[in-house]
DNA sequence: CTGCTTGCAAATTGTTTGCAACACC
DNA sequence: GGTGTTGCAAACAATTTGCAAGCAG
């Protein structure tokens, strides 16, 4: 456990927590100016390598790690800013593929992500000039 | 409609289609060796913004393109190679965000991922040994 | 001529890797 | 002194953009 390490779990700690490798290298940035972006990614190579978090591609470029493992959760994202929050609704838990749509897969997970707009990206308009 | 957009239209047909724009750029290259990969990148960008294909970010790197639009229907992906087949299973037509759950978010849309590993990267197994 | 499309090349973005220096048992 | 970690820089991969040239109406 070094300095560096502890910082970047220091970043993931807490709820509804969806940063980029980008956004926690930055963050960990802030708080002990020497952490390379290389470290930051290694680091969530590893972390993702023993489970402790997973990673998420959601609608963009970059991926996004999920510190959230406990609960089984689903991800709400807003297709402008991209900002993901968890949720939890009823009847998704139940959810599996039947046999005959398995193609002989052997099923490791569900993802389920909500698409739409948070409020803030609802109000501003699409920023699109007539011209 | 130009002979470069015809074959990325060609290219674009039929079901079960997942491909890369790269992927799409060297099969459309095939058929008319005068396709840049900076064109296939616009036109795709032109038909997600018509409607008439869909991008959709899996487990990776790259974005995928979907063509099949009339049917909803969900994905299942392969985790080792990337592979992507739809399926249409029953009962997740119904699911739905309960509004409380929705955090002010307007929805557009749900995705829905069952990932797991296909017949063949199941046999070969991990290529990965524990020390 | 005017406007849209093409394609090369260069720029951007996100991520990975090679490797020397370092810290810790 | 070996093992594992760091961080710089360079390599990569996917995508986007600037811009000159081409084609169609």
């Amino acid at each position: 456990m070094t300095p560096q390490r502890r910082v970047i779990a220091e970043v993931l700690a807490g709820k509804h927590v969806h940063l980029t490798a980008d956004e926690i290298h930055k963050r960990a940035a802030a708080l002990l100016p020497e952490v390379s972006r290389a470290t930051v990614y290694k680091t969530l190579g590893e972390l993702t390598g023993l489970g402790e978090i997973r990673e998420v591609t959601i609608g963009g470029r970059a991926k996004y790690y999920d510190p959230n493992l406990d609960a089984a959760h689903q991800h709400l994202s807003c297709e402008r800013c991209g900002l993901i929050r968890d949720v939890h609704p009823q009847g998704t838990s139940g959810l599996k593929l039947p046999a005959k749509d398995r193609n002989g897969f052997a099923l490791t997970g569900i993802d389920i992500v909500f698409r739409g707009l948070c409020p803030a990206c609802a109000n501003r308009r699409k920023p699109k000039f007539p011209k």
